[in-house]
Order: structure tokens, then sequence, then C-alpha cells
DNA sequence: TATGAATGAGGATTCATTCAT
DNA sequence: CATGAATGAATCCTCATTCAT
């Protein structure tokens, strides 16, 4: 009777990714925090195709319906899984590297925004976990590639902008998605044996970056035809 | 997702992703092909959650017989998948950077290293996506792993023992790794608007290679104290 | 992962009520005719509500996949149901009153033609029960409304225009629906007690729709300008 | 559909249809109506399976526990909605044909009678469709039969027994009972094109009936010997 | 009495895999 | 070897109903 979906309920879309209801009280709140938590566990502890919404629900101590007071679909609580991320990520580099960032030499803003990503890879073992699991979710791309365009745009491209004044938007947005995806692949890479990271990977991360970026410091003098000044 | 039978049968495990029988004579040789020419078009037509074992055969033209007749399940497909393109490209750094490459300036062999690997990208649909599917599938890791170690081993080691004499192999193998993760990371990029490259990302992973190698180079002469040659 | 249907599988379209596959050969058409006899079987039984598709399958000795392959979900498996009983409805009503039928006055042909509906009802358990069921079911209401049609103009307005020449097509519509729904009403009613009929009923309803052709018959005599004969 | 917990609860069986409790209070009263008219919208809007409780809830403006205050269980509300439509139309059928009715020949008060619940199925939307709703739910069968029980035996018998004085009260029963099952059925088919009413169908409907009890009168006076007045 | 968050049994449907022919 | 009909475990999500506040 039920799952012939027909007769779309005009009041709860089911195909979107948004969560149903945003809870405001402190007990739901919570509640929705230990979904979260549970579904990031089990990612962590049994992989992607065990996060089955009732494994979630008996891991949280909530009922399956409770899920889905709060989430139209599976695919929304990941989603909601990359959100708490995002929003974590968003801020360190905002505070590293962006625009709430002191004034300083690239050198040290790039040394310092990507030591704030590896730590919090480190330290937050759903860090990998959820990174990995929302890379290949073909319901997320859409709010996947929306969140690295605001990355690139409102933090990297900040930072960008400063040390190479004369290039265009378009060139900026091209170094700063080469910084973001490499950026994380490693990181991924550097957590890829259990729960330990590996610091020679991270080291070679900043080490890729700083190259990078002094590379193109580089050629932009070279170009602007600076006589002096060189490395 | 993983409906593998929990009821093992002992007699013939079904868990390996290995192909069951590889093929000899050249009818099953070239059914074989059909059935992974199949699964890749479908994987790029309509994702990989539509890659279900009955529409690969009827798009084969296959019975779905057949298909349990060569892989023992779902996975082995993907993973024969995979297997196709590793050749290819562990064939192309073979011939470029690896073992089996002219001896020539590192700077020539590794532009044209990537320059290969972007050229299989962008003229086989099939790369993108089959990359893309390969990447998360749990069942795939071990293999997936396993290539890589022997990408890195076998081929990129290789191009770098040369250029960096006293590193030793560790560090050898963290730098191709990131050389690996990196370059894969970025070609998917390039390819990430439907069906043509961006090439100002194939530009950037090259730039991105070079300084990145070109860095290594100076440390390490830094290092062994060479007052002379300088870049 | 697989019940949120955003990937409509092309090949087959899960909405509509037509079978899936109609089947050949002897042993599938068996297992069809099971299929529908088990739904027959719990719809009289049970109920409406009782009727699930995992009930079906264990009544019919089928798995439920079984079903799934022959009917695209649970409402064409109604329809099926449905189907059996029109076709047997429209040849008796086409051998009593339609142009299958031997030419006679029409008091006899009305008697016989409602003679046999109620026999059907009566001698078949599973009428009733599939009449009631198909009436409220939204999904099926096309369909319904498609063989009413077919049966109105194909059989009943055959009937109708022997002996009332001069009416329009859709006054002879008009009233053939009328017979029709007053008539399934009826035997409907027949068999509320149980499995008996009532024979009051099947009486008053022949008796009824006597009266009403009769009463038509005069009225289109008195109209012509009959001098002889009026009520 | 039918989720009536099994387990009941041994205090407050929740099988009935009957009202919990009859609001006495104005306010109540006004928010039961609410509630009907919610159910009854939404039953002619959305269809019958779109009638949720927690819809009914949301469009009455009432919380979902007022709902359960009020009714046992979502088919009470159902038969609520039935009971107002039923008095109205015992109402008006007694007003016409029954005890209340004035004196006068049969022919008038049939008419009147039939015009009457025709002119309610054509002003009331939710007649039409809440008649609809209640016929299949089986649920309601027996407060159903109970109704029609109550209709047949205190308003159409006492219509059938002026006219028909020799025939005994089954008779009359099975008489009353086809008008009104045939009534019923045909004012179903007025309104099955959207919201206007067929007027054609209402004719047939009236034709139907006087064609019907006239016939009755002939024969019960050809039985009784009158010597005249013959069809 | 009113509220609405929480519950969880229930059911339609899918799809990987088997195996008799 | 090939076939493809048959299998059935598995999973998402709904929605009637309860009950603590």
């Amino acid at each position: 009777m039920n799952q012939v979906r027909e007769t779309e309920n005009a009041e709860t879309p089911q195909r979107g990714i948004e969560p149903r209801r945003v809870p405001v009280q402190a007990r739901s709140r919570e509640r929705v925090e230990r979904i979260l938590d549970a579904a990031a566990q089990l990612l962590s502890d049994e992989g992607y195709d065990a996060v089955k919404t009732n494994l979630i629900a008996k891991r949280a101590g909530v009922s399956i319906g409770s899920i889905y007071q709060f989430f139209p679909n599976r695919f929304a609580i990941f989603n909601a899984l990359a959100d708490r991320q995002r929003k974590k990520i968003a801020a360190a580099l905002s505070r590293t590297m962006g625009p709430n960032s002191p004034d300083r030499p690239w050198e040290e803003a790039l040394e310092e925004g990507f030591a704030g990503l590896a730590e919090m890879w480190r330290d937050d073992w759903a860090f990998h976990t959820v990174w990995l699991a929302i890379q290949n979710t073909a319901e997320l791309t859409e709010a996947r590639e929306k969140y690295r365009e605001m990355l690139i745009n409102e933090e990297l491209v900040y930072f960008l902008r400063r040390i190479l004044p004369d290039a265009n938007d378009s060139r900026l947005q091209t170094i700063a998605r080469v910084m973001l995806e490499a950026g994380n692949v490693l990181l991924d890479q550097s957590m890829r044996n259990g729960d330990t990271q590996d610091p020679l990977v991270i080291d070679e991360l900043k080490f890729l970056m700083h190259s990078y970026i002094h590379a193109h410091v580089n050629a932009a003098q070279a170009m602007s035809g600076g006589p002096e000044a060189q490395s």
C-alpha cells in the first residue's frame, strides 16, 4: 500500500538530501548528534555498505522512526555527516589561510593551514572515514561540488590572490582546486593504515604544497620581469 | 549493495575477486570482453548503482549464467574492469618513466609520463568512470592497494631513484605515493565536466609535479652540500 | 541503496499495471495461475488488506521473487485477477446479449444474460470477492473504466440498439451503463451473506432490468406515434 | 494500511469504530468538525491512500494527539464521516418518502426522493468521495450494513408498504434494497467525471426507479385480480 | 486536555546468485 | 558450456498509535 510512491506527499519531499526538520530543543539536538555519531562509527567500524538505517538506529539507541523524523533518507544522513566536517574544515582554513587569518608570510599560513587539517584528520577518526564515504555516493555529488567551490572561492582564492595578485580568477580557482584535491587525497592517504597518521605523508603534503606555490610565485615574478629577488 | 550470500558454500568460496576461469578460447575471450564493455558502459551511462548483473548480461547479449561462469561475483567484474585499466596505465608509465623508458632528463620523462596518462583519461571515457567506481568499493580495497604498491615500486620508484640517488627506499615510496595519488585525483578532476578534459587542470598537474620533484632535487643537492649546480 | 527510485530502469517500468512478462511455457502459465488463485483466495478468506505479496507467494507455493517476475507490483496482480473475470463476463454477455447471441425476443436475451452472470457469481466464490476488491483501488480506476466502456459499447449497446433503434449512441450508452452498474451492484448484494446466493435478489435484478427496458421500449413506441398499447 | 497494533491493550480495546468521546462543549465539537472536514477534503483532493492521520491533523490545524482523543483509530474517522452523511440522507428520505413525508402519489414521492439525493450528491463534493471511500473499507462493513438496514426498514419499506400493501416484509425489504443499492451506485456514476453531475444519469436513475416500482404495482394489481388498469 | 516527538512493526520490492534443463 | 527462470534474504521507509510533558 505504502511503497508505491505515486502520491508524492507535498509536505515532505523524499528526494532531497536536506534535513527534514532541524532540531531546536536540546534533547532533539542531542538525538541527532547521536544518530550522526552512530552513523560515523558504523562507517568506520564496518564500512560503507554496512551503514543500514536499522543499524544506525540500533547503535544510536534511537528508533528507526526517529531517524526519519530528521532525515528524509539514508543519504541525508551522510550529507549531514559531511556537513559537520565541512564546517570544521572551512573554519580551520578561514582561520589560517582565509579572510580571518592574520597577516603573515604565505609560507607560514600554508604550513599552519595544512597542519590544522592534518591535526583534524589525525585526532578525529571520523574524518578519514566520512570523507571516504562521501566521495563516491552519487546522491551527494552535487552537494560535494557546491562545498568544494565554496572552499575554493571563499578561502583558498583569498589566500592565493595575495601572493599571485596578477592572476585572474579562473586561474586562481584552478590552482586552489589543485591544492584542495591533492590535499584531501593525501590527508586520506596519511590515514590509510588503521588509526594512526603517517607523519611522512603529512610532511610530503606540506612540501608538495610549498613547492607548488613557491614555483607559482617564482613564475609570476619571472613574468612580471622583476630582475632581482629570485629564490 | 552487498548481497553476497553470508551462508558460504564450503566447496567453492565465493568471496574472492579473481576471475573464476580465465578464458583461453577466442570465443570465450570475446565473451568476457563483451561483459566488461557492457559493465563499463553501464557505469558511465547510468552510474554505479545502476550496474546490476542482469543489466550487464542483457547489454552484453549474454546470459546471466555466463557471467557467473567467468566471475564469482559482482565485484570480480569491477576488478577485471580495473585490471584492464591498470595494465594500460602500468605500461604507459613503464614506457615513459619506468624501467623501459629511454634515458633522458627527468623533466622530459615526467612531462611525457603525465601527458600519456592525461591522454588515456581523455580518449577513453571508461577511464574516469571506472576509476571513480573502483575507489570506494570496499571489496576492492585490497586489490587497489596491491596495484598501487606495484606501480609505486616498479615504475615510480625507478624513476625517482635516478634523480634522488641518496634517498632511501621508504622515502622514495612516499614521494612516489604522493605523485600517484595526487596525479590520479587531478586526472579525475580534469574530467569532472562531462566528456571533455579541462586542459588547465592537466597543465597544473604537470606544473605541480614538476615543482615537487624539482624542489626535492634542489633539497637533495643542498643536503649533499654541492655548492655548484643550482637550478 | 536500492529503494530510492531515482534511476528508473528503462527496461522495466514500475508504475504500470500490466504484466511484466506474459508466460508462454506451460510451467510458467501454471505458476501465474497459482499466484492469481492464491491472491483470490486470500482476498476472500482474509480481506483486501490482508493481501500482502509475501502471503500470496507463500500460499501459492512460489517465491516472492517469482511474483515480481510476472507482475511489476501488487496492483498488477489485482488487475490480472480482474482480467480473468472480465474475460468471462464479456464472453457470457457476448454469447447471450451481444453480437454472438442468437436472434430472439429481447426478454429472453435479457433473462438469459443476467441468469448467466448470476450463475458465475454464484458458482465462483472469487467473483464477488474480486469485484469488491477491484472497486476501490485507485490504481485500477483507469483499467476499470476502460473495461466498463468496452462492455457497454461492444455488448450492451448492441443489445439495446436492436430494441431502441431510434435512440442515439450517447443515450444507449447511458442506458447500458445503468444496466451494467445496477447489475453489478445487485449481483454483489446477492452474495452478501457468505457463500450462498440470495435468489430473491437475482429475481429482483431480472425484474428490475425487465421493467426498465420494457419502459424504454414503451416510451419509444409512444414517441414514434404508435397508436395502440400505451401504459 | 492496517497498522492497528495486534498487541491489544487489555484495558482499552481499540478495535471499535465508535467515537471515543462525544464532544459536548462547543469548542470540542468544532474541533471534531474540523477533523472530519480535513479528512473529507484530503479524501477528495488526494485519494483514499493519502488520508494519513498526520495529514488530517495538520490540515485540521489540530495535533495528532487530539485526533486520538476523539477517535480510537483511523477507521473511526471514516465512520464518523460516513455518519454525517448518513444522517443527511436519512433525513432527506424520511422527509420525502418516509414516515415524515406528506401524503401524495408515490410517483411524486419517488421523484422528489431521488431528486433530493441527487442534489446532495451534486452540491456536496464530499458525498461522492466519502461514499466511495466507505465502500471497501473492511473495517466499516458492519456499520455500513447496519445503516443500510436502517434506511431500508425505516424509510424505504414505509414507502413501499403503502403501494404494495399485500407484500410481506421480506419482499419489501428486498425491493427496498434494490432501490437503495441501485440508487447509490448510479448517484456515484453520475459524478464519475470530475465535479459536475451528469443529469442524464440522474434522469435514467429516476426512470429506472419509476419503471421498477410501476411494474411492481402492476404486477400486484394483476395478482389481486383487479380487472382494470393493466400495462 | 492538548501536544507532537517518539516508536517500531510491517511490507513492497530488488537483485545477486543458483541450478535444472 | 550456455541459459534464464527461480530464489529469498535483505533493506528502506511509512505511518498508526502512544505517552511523557
